[in-house]
DNA sequence: ATCCTCAATAATGTCGACAATTCAGCTTTC
DNA sequence: GAAAGCTGAATTGTCGACATTATTGAGGAT
């Protein structure tokens, strides 16, 4: 216990949820020794967690020209999402056979709480379940290796988070979605579980790339 | 160009190498000052490099006791593989809309060598080329973060640390197979290239679970 | 014989210093 | 006036030194 609370004080940790929360702007510059004084720690320790985040994706570190917050481009959110569906399909499938009652119990609160979200519009706490209605289901699938590489995948495609939720009467078909999946996944169904997972994640790949449009429409809209 | 070349060179892609290619026995400690005499560089590269590979899953670190080459547990091969199939898969339907005649030539052509080797029982050889084969498809997929990840996947190690390819009769079926994926690609069919793929790597998880059950009953058979 | 203690050794973690490099602003030149 | 060249500050890369920490092995107590 005092190693994993050690371990979420170093810097790597700290400098991760940093970014990660916003607090560093995409392409910002990350001086060694300024971040060395903020978060309290030698420049070497920097210097390890920032080789460390760019091996995870979260920065990019240039010889000589030191590290940057990594900016993920339109393209690239679209890929992470793809690479996303392909995972979480794979880990819905697995779940199929593995969840437990007390999981299924859970996911289905969930989407009752769900409901509540999307008929009083709040889309913000929509979101956070929506979340954590995943990540049940990661539990489920117990696959480490899937589940390790989707969070580094999700910490990167943090900026986008919120947007999908942003289109209208997506929230009441996203709820549809993952009905469908949890019926596939209380009936134990493999197939019908990686299908669902693949629908829902479709769509929201749609509703991903349609966001990405609208802010080039405005994008071009503000400045005439 | 020379940037390229001195990436090759430096102590994250020598040592990589090294513990890809087996120079390093699984669990084997990794001493910092040994490994910078003998790459020819400095203790601080390598340190980096250890925390890199740590990241990346090739070497653990532990604080104050060193780095050790990474030990992949049988149930964390197959799930390697299981995340490889399910990328390899996304990857294949992707490519199918997108592959050149160009890259077709090239895939037909690895057919045949493939098969020559095949007759000749050059098992390693054949390794090699299906390796080419796959990268082929990555390149075509053009999806440089489903192709980051596939690459920073341990499947490398595996194939060392498992020797797959001693099945017998893998080989010739895993020709028929690869036979089907060029088929499915060639026809610009996406649906079926995606389950060539699956197919095909599926098959793999097969021998992997082969060799692993092998390996337990040589090792329960050596004692006795 | 077994366990414990404790010094000796070897390796890691961290810091400071300095060289090498980039970059911005200024000067020079045409 | 613009482009090329130069200068100096800021930053990164690397090395050596030293403190800290594990590990090993010998010797002694029970």
């Amino acid at each position: 216990m005092t190693k994993r609370t050690a371990a979420r004080h170093d810097a790597y940790h700290q400098l991760r949820e940093a970014i990660i929360s916003g607090q560093f702007h995409p392409n910002e510059r990350l001086v060694e020794a300024s971040i060395a004084g903020r978060i309290g720690a030698g420049r070497t320790a920097v210097r390890a967690a920032l080789v460390r985040l760019d091996q995870e994706g979260l920065v990019t570190l240039e010889h000589n020209r030191g590290a940057r917050v990594r900016l993920i481009s339109d393209n690239e959110a679209l890929e992470i999402e793809q690479v996303r569906a392909a995972l979480e399909g794979m880990l819905a499938r697995r779940a199929a056979s593995r969840i437990s009652a007390d999981q299924l119990r859970d996911l289905h609160e969930m989407i009752d709480r769900m409901r509540g979200r999307v008929e009083e519009g709040d889309s913000i706490g929509y979101s956070e379940l929506n979340a954590t209605f995943h990540q049940v289901i990661w539990a489920a699938a117990d696959h480490p290796t899937g589940g390790r590489l989707l969070g580094s995948l999700k910490s990167q495609g943090i900026r986008f988070q919120y947007q999908t939720a942003l289109r209208p009467g997506r929230a009441q078909r996203s709820l549809r979605e993952h009905e469908a999946i949890f019926a596939a996944l209380k009936a134990h169904d493999a197939d019908a579980a990686e299908s669902a997972m693949r629908d829902h994640l479709a769509e929201v790949l749609d509703t991903l790339q349609w966001a990405i449009d609208s802010q080039h429409r405005t994008a071009r809209w503000l400045p005439g």
